[in-house]
This record gives C-alpha cells, structure tokens and sequence, in this order.
DNA sequence: CGCTATGCCTGAAAGC
DNA sequence: TGCTTTCAGGCATAGC
C-alpha cells in the first residue's frame, strides 16, 4: 500500500502524540509480522523516549533516548491508527480516530505516556517492526544500499542519471528499484512517468546522455516525481483499499490520478486524445498512454 | 473459483 | 568461475 507519500502522512500524523512522549507498554498481540519481533522488543522499547519520529524511504524511524530506533514498515496494507482512551487528556495538534474497527488485524498497541494509544493494523502482515542501535542504522541489511531521498534539494538530474547509467532495464522497473531512488511504487511511478511524458518501457539507461550527462529527459522526469510526491503529501496520500491517515480519514490523491488505475480513460494531456493502456512490466500493472509518453 | 492488490526479499536464470 | 542484472515466486489476506 503505502509509497511515500502515504508514509509521510502517517509520521505527520503520529509525530504529536509520538515525538517527546514515552513508550509506557508495548502490546505485542502475536509473535511477528514479515519477521519475528526480536526477543527483546519489548525490553528497549518500554520506558524510553521517542526523541524524533522520522522517515527514510518507507521507513517510519522512531528515535529513542537509549540510542536505539524502532524500525517500521508498513508493507502492503499496514497502518497506524491514534486512540484516545477514555479519560486520556488529548494532545494539541494530534487527531485521533474516531473508533476502533478491524480489531482481528491489530498487531502491536504502543501506549505513550502521552496518553495515546498508537495501534499497528495489518491484514496482510507483510509490514516490519525491528529495534537497531542508532549507530548501525545506515549500515543495516534494510537501509545500507537505499538510494537517494527524492525530495531532498540534493537528489536532481545528475543524481538520477548516474543510477540510470548503463541500465537496459525498462525505466518503469528501474524507479521500482529503490537503491534508484527512494520512496517510490507503482502509483507513483506511473504518475511521475505520464507528467514527465516518458514511457515506461523505455530503456532506463536512455535517459543518460554521453559522459554520464542527465538529458533533459533526465531532468523533467526528476520535476515530476518531485512534483507528485509533493502533491500526494500535500492531499493526504492516496486511499485505495488500505491506507487510511492516523485519524481514520481517507486521503484525497486517487482522486487526481491521471493514469493509475485508470485503464481506458482518456488521457489528462492537454491535446493529447490518447486512451489510458494497462500493461504488465515485472508482473505489476503499468498504466500509460501511448501516445504522449515516448 | 480466479484474479487483483500501494512491497520487497530471496533465489534462479541469464548475461558478460 | 564469479560477479551483476533482471525477473519470477512467494509471503498472507481481502475484495470483487
């Protein structure tokens, strides 16, 4: 489920009631996710402080006062929901959910001295909870080859074109991958695709001129995933089936997709005319129009 | 029943 | 032989 944008939109939602507030218990309500939880979860988490809720790629990263962090992962159809118990003070700035719902898939409950309860919910469970010391982190299996953060002022052309260097593989699989660059999915590849008008199934390494210099392809295509994410941020996310905000609400960016899920629609170009076409690329729907993505 | 699904790790296969 | 790149499979569940 969740690109990006989805998870920007959780750590904004979880950060008030998170950030400077302690882990009093840790409810672990069945033994793993993707992966076991580690033995001592529960040991380094309860009693420590989240100094900074923060995200890398699609990791939510809760730094603690005991210089480890709490590594998470929202997978497929992972999400974070914020309660307030009955009697709980509310905390400004924080919204919480209205009411409790699907309860069979409620996985882990953080109770913060904040007096929210911070409950993970994933039918599919193939999100991922794990404690690293702080100081391993970039050197972590997850993180260590993660690519360049796509909203980051540092992350242009150049940057892109050297990951695309040489690649034979269809630009739409290259900007899946994430030691390309970091934070994308099929959503937002699509999207980022049909407004730098490029086609997914072009050569990744096209995009490259000689010498390692990025073409102006290289450059719209960085204006658009950069432009994308930060619309989808700014709308809440995409809601499809699971991504909800920590509040419960749904967010608003499905409603502006342009080629996404979008099969037979007329393609959003001004003057185009084309049709939007489904294709498989690397067993994922691709969703493009022909006709003004070369 | 069969197909699809916002992710991504693993391992096999292919290419050099 | 070995390294790198690419892709299919699988994970677990829900909805249509």
């Amino acid at each position: 489920m969740p690109e990006l944008p989805e998870v920007e939109t959780v750590r904004r939602g979880l950060a008030p009631v998170m950030e400077g507030a302690t882990i009093r218990a840790v409810e672990l309500r069945r033994p793993d996710l993707r992966r076991p939880f580690p033995n001592d979860f529960r040991l380094r988490l309860e009693g420590a402080t989240v100094t900074a809720l923060r995200r890398r790629a699609k990791y939510l990263l809760a730094e603690l006062s005991t210089g480890d962090v709490v590594l998470m992962h929202l997978g497929m159809s992972g999400s974070f929901r914020i309660e307030r118990p009955a009697g709980a003070a509310a905390v400004p700035g924080a919204y919480y959910h209205a009411r409790s719902e699907d309860l069979a898939h409620d996985h882990v409950v953080l109770a913060m001295s904040s007096g929210a309860r911070v409950v993970f919910n994933d039918p599919r469970r193939f999100g991922l909870m794990l404690v690293v010391a702080a100081d391993e982190l970039d050197a972590h299996p997850l993180l260590r080859a993660v690519g360049p953060e796509p909203l980051d002022p540092g992350f242009d052309a150049a940057k892109l074109a050297a990951a695309l260097a040489g690649k034979a593989a269809p630009l739409k699989a290259a900007l899946l991958d994430q030691t390309v660059v970091a934070g994308l999915g099929n959503i937002y590849v699509c999207e980022a695709l049909h407004l730098a008008r490029l086609s997914p199934r072009r050569r990744a390494g096209t995009l490259v001129g000689r010498g390692g210099v990025p073409t102006p392809r290289a450059v719209a295509l960085v204006e658009a995933i950069k432009m994308v994410l930060a619309d989808a941020i700014t709308a809440g996310g995409s809601s499809l089936r699971d991504h909800r905000q920590t509040d419960g609400t749904l967010g608003l960016f499905q409603h502006r997709f342009r080629v996404y899920d979008r099969e037979g629609a007329p393609c959003v170009t001004p003057g185009c005319g084309g049709v939007v076409r489904r294709i498989v690329q690397s067993g994922r729907s691709t969703f493009f129009c022909t006709v003004c993505q070369k």
